[in-house]
DNA sequence: CCGTGAGATGACAACGTTGTCAACGCTGTT
DNA sequence: AACAGCGTTGACAACGTTGTCATCTCACGG
């Protein structure tokens, strides 16, 4: 920039008017800043003016897994907002460690990103309260931040499940299995929840022998699987309680030629091409990262004065085949 | 920093030695101003930090799409390689809009990433040509820059259809189909000449009216099959250019009940539970981000000298049954 | 003819950090 | 006892930008 005001035989200040596009500057200098700047292939440097302003025009997005279909659907809504808001995204995947997310989320912060959005891997986020006390607002996406109030989008993981079991209830199933993550994920306490519910309105008692709680893994889809289909009265149902499950459950049912009427919780590319089609509870991950970052753009532009606030984006139930299976 | 220092009752260059770990303080100095720190909670600002050294510590990564499932799987593996070498990660869709791509890069070099990977949408990126002088390395996937020289990775596409091509021939097919992507999109051209090359190479002539290049959407895709089996010797067999128009053209011989031997380049989530098992020509974004970001950080830390280098990542053929219907 | 105000321009400091260099105290040698 | 050498510490400038404020020019009205 000194350069360029010494090209253009101007000062600095008014180098930094013409960048800035400030209107008040005559015409002449204008066009010779121009043109030297572009002689001199300028660029602004982004760290001294973030230094100077106290902010970066940047934000930290914090997910669980970058290539997971779901969160690249989220982080690329994010994106989009972001970008009507000319703020830059800094992405990272926590791969479900707390620790992780903890350094990465200190090192936006180092970054001074404008806000943070969040996808909880640990249980405890106290250790942003110094950094949203410094005026870093935070969202927290998926599940509820640990020990700390703050704002939250969240899928209506309870009413999404209750009404996949519902579904299955409706076409006459009795005996209904549910295999989900393990129970210390929010989300997957939620789903049993609803399935409990669902169970219960309907009369049903409910029974441990149908339910699994445990990370997605060919081996323990197969124990639940053995579970469920045992015994005297096997499941004729299941209700799968997140994506990685549903799919480790198709196989598992591919390989032993066996059918059973399934909901998966979280829609599935290609789950309309498979035979049966995949009935599922679809979420909608898009409308969850516009949610998020619009919330904190309103929070980074000053509207930090309300109490924290939880938005939560409705499922949608889209039969195709899998869920609408008739009990024998 | 000032505030530490003046509580620890130290100078700013000594808080600044604790903070980077540098050796040569005194041992109760440190713990002073490690408490000093805690106490205040203090965060080092990394935009003066930049400012002062010149690296930002920050590569900026430029795709298509983040929410692609082939772009996500890139970003993540180079998340990964970043993280090894204590760098964040901008990332941004171009939405296969040059100027999008083209206001995305400067802006990354406005915060001075310190190097760029880059899917190009557009076909000219001699505007990069200041900023590579100027330092900022650059390397391109998945396809070549337009008008510069620079580093690539890009996969084996011509030698990938190729072998999906000879894979239908060896299972008796001779009318042999190829719906691909747009003519412009460089991997689409890599392919069909793959396309063309198995065929000639077989004794067979290239026939136009078994060729679709166009950007796949449901009426394209239905027109193209339209082609592909009207007349009086119908395809048996054809090789789709990508995993978009796989899908589409899945869904379209799935609505139309038609069976056709299918091999799609770029593999497909749950290609294994459809009816048939879906033979693709996989590639590997994991090992082509890992590789595109470890040349970058080669060029970052100074190996400068060399020439630009181009890496070919291989394709896998996994044959699962759509690709080994035998030719009637 | 002078005073006033509006608009354009520039000088300068400040943002928070780190590299450079000088000063300091201590140990061990001559 | 003087001095070289080493390790620790701090003062200060610099990185590139922008906000503040002062200065300057010009037009206009009294």
């Amino acid at each position: 920039m000194k350069d360029v005001a010494a090209a253009a035989g101007v000062s600095l200040k008014t180098v930094s008017r013409v960048v800035n596009g400030e209107s008040n500057v005559n015409d002449d200098l204008r066009s010779a800043v121009l043109e030297s700047i572009a002689e001199l292939g300028f660029r602004r440097n982004a760290s001294a003016r973030d230094l100077r302003q106290g902010r970066s025009g940047t934000i930290g997005l914090l997910l669980e897994d970058v290539a997971d279909p779901f969160y690249s659907m989220l982080s690329r809504a994010v994106e989009e907002v972001a970008r009507e808001h000319g703020t830059m995204v800094f992405a990272g995947s926590s791969a479900e460690d707390p620790d992780r997310e903890r350094d990465l989320a200190l090192a936006f912060c180092e970054r001074r990103v404008d806000g943070l959005i969040i996808v909880p891997a640990g249980t405890s986020h106290s250790y942003l309260l110094p950094e949203m006390r410094a005026g870093i607002p935070a969202v927290f996406v998926d599940r509820p931040p640990g020990d700390i109030e703050a704002d939250m989008i969240l899928t209506d993981n309870l009413g999404g499940s209750r009404r996949g079991v519902e579904h299955l209830l409706g076409h006459g199933h009795r005996r209904i299995g549910f295999i989900g993550d393990a129970p210390e994920i929010y989300t997957a306490g939620e789903r049993l929840r609803g399935y409990r519910e669902a169970l219960e309105s309907a009369g049903i008692a409910f029974s441990d022998d149908l339910v699994t709680q445990a990370p997605p893994s060919p081996t323990s889809t197969a124990d639940a699987l053995d579970r469920l289909l045992e015994g005297p009265s096997p499941a004729t149902a299941v209700l799968c309680g997140n994506s990685r499950t549903t799919v480790s459950v198709l196989r598992e049912l591919a390989r032993r030629s066996a059918r059973l009427a399934l909901v998966g919780f979280d829609d599935v590319e290609l789950g309309d091409l498979l035979q049966p089609g995949l009935t599922v509870v679809a979420q909608d991950p898009g409308a969850m990262g516009a949610a998020a970052a619009r919330l904190l753009f309103q929070r980074i532009a000053g509207d930090t004065a309300g109490p924290t606030q939880t938005v939560t984006i409705g499922t949608r139930l889209i039969p195709r085949g899998s869920g609408e299976l008739p009990a024998p």
